[in-house]
DNA sequence: TTGTGACTTGCAGTCCGTC
DNA sequence: GGACGGACTGCAAGTCACA
């Protein structure tokens, strides 16, 4: 695969979406269910590789039962 | 043009950055060379036609000097 | 100053696998 | 359970002329 990785946000994206499916107890195989989202999409997202688009981030905050922007936020709160 | 039209979120995106350029006293113009993006597209997207990957939104945020999930949030806060 | 249609190109997103 | 590869389709990305 190996595609480009240009943007920041994707990394925190990809922490976030890891530590939230885990606090679920969630494979990624039971969230791309949930998601409606290939797998080895999920996979991807997870390592940073891939470049989402707004209506995916809706589908997998939904799958998620969350607000979309949770999985943007940054961890550290400033401004 | 008329792209695809499914996903809530970019009217949400939509809104708020419309919104928020207007508060920074900035036109689409403007904004486009703030965030090194075509004013064409800026358009597309406050209209909620365009589907906008991260990778965009974190430039859009940037041109803004925001956080990027600023720009996704909904304005009436509930769950 | 913004909206819009038309266009090309690269990659988002899916599906089959293996390790 | 998850990382990773190959091949494919559709659409996001990016630009233009004009209203």
């Amino acid at each position: 695969m190996k595609r480009t990785h240009p943007g920041a946000l994707r990394e925190i994206l990809a922490t976030n979406l890891r530590r939230i499916r885990a606090e679920k107890g969630l494979s990624q195989d039971a969230l791309a269910d949930l998601c409606e989202i290939d797998r080895t999409y999920i996979s991807g997202v997870e390592r940073g590789l891939r470049n989402v688009s707004i209506d995916t981030l809706e589908r997998l905050a939904t799958g998620l039962r969350l607000e979309p922007w949770l999985l943007i936020r940054r961890p550290d709160a400033d401004r």
